[in-house]
DNA sequence: ATTGACTTTTACGTATAAGTCAATTTTTCC
DNA sequence: GGAAAAATTGACTTATACGTAAAAGTCAAT
């Protein structure tokens, strides 16, 4: 049988617009096949795109993305390109790591804003 | 003495540019001193640009970061208001929490990249 | 064969968040 | 006090990531 899925059916799994999946195909971040003129995704086109999804969410342009799917495809073959890569991926993970602690920081702020919020809210309640 | 800072060691420290702090004070976010035209920045300046940043590396857009700031000057007065600033907080922790995950993944899948590097690096160079 | 819901392509438009440039002040330093 | 360095402003430009509109094509069901 080998389920395939509809271009709408994807996006409104993923609350994405038509545009932006055909707008990635564009790029080269997926390739879904065609029964005419008509995309079919397959259950890999799906996890491709939540991954596309994941790398938006954290910041990551479309030459990122495209960079690191690129590698599970076909991982380059000449050493140079090799050793570029991994240079790009230790950045990446710095990039990362400092996104995480910059997370981590302002989680932290959240709660005193919170906490900013219900002492205000006391204030003025007591009051009336 | 209440040590000030120009708005160039301030670029230099950050790595942006004068414009982008401009940028910032035309949109609110900082409000530096003058003497005549020129920019004296405090620390409390220097502090509210480091968290500027920060929110800017997660991807919080100027108006977000706006409204966080704002807080913390000035917690607003109507019920209404801070009602509506809470529920804004728990999104926003919702969507960190999103993105502290995605990183994580994104993370573990660098990891494997980095190896698939490693195991073609083996590869080509055991052959030559 | 028509309706309705969906999909396609092409092309141009838009918002965000600055960056660039150039022309002036302003300050600093000797 | 005058040159050099630094700072200011306004106007314009840029890149990214889609949005939107138009004009057809597709397909299943009535």
């Amino acid at each position: 049988m080998d389920k395939y899925y509809t271009i709408t059916e994807l996006t409104r799994e993923f609350g994405v617009s038509t545009r932006t999946l055909r707008f990635y195909e564009d790029e080269g971040l997926i390739n879904p096949e065609r029964r005419g003129r008509t995309r079919l995704f397959r259950p890999a086109d799906r996890r491709l795109i939540q991954e596309i999804l994941r790398g938006r969410r954290i910041g990551f342009t479309i030459a990122e993305i495209r960079d690191i799917i690129r590698v599970y495809k076909d991982p380059p073959g000449e050493i140079g390109q090799l050793e570029l890569l991994m240079t790009k991926v230790s950045e990446k993970r710095e990039e990362l790591r400092q996104k995480r602690r910059d997370i981590e920081e302002t989680l932290a702020e959240l709660d005193n804003v919170e906490e900013a919020c219900l002492t205000r809210l006391a204030e003025i309640g007591v009051g009336t």
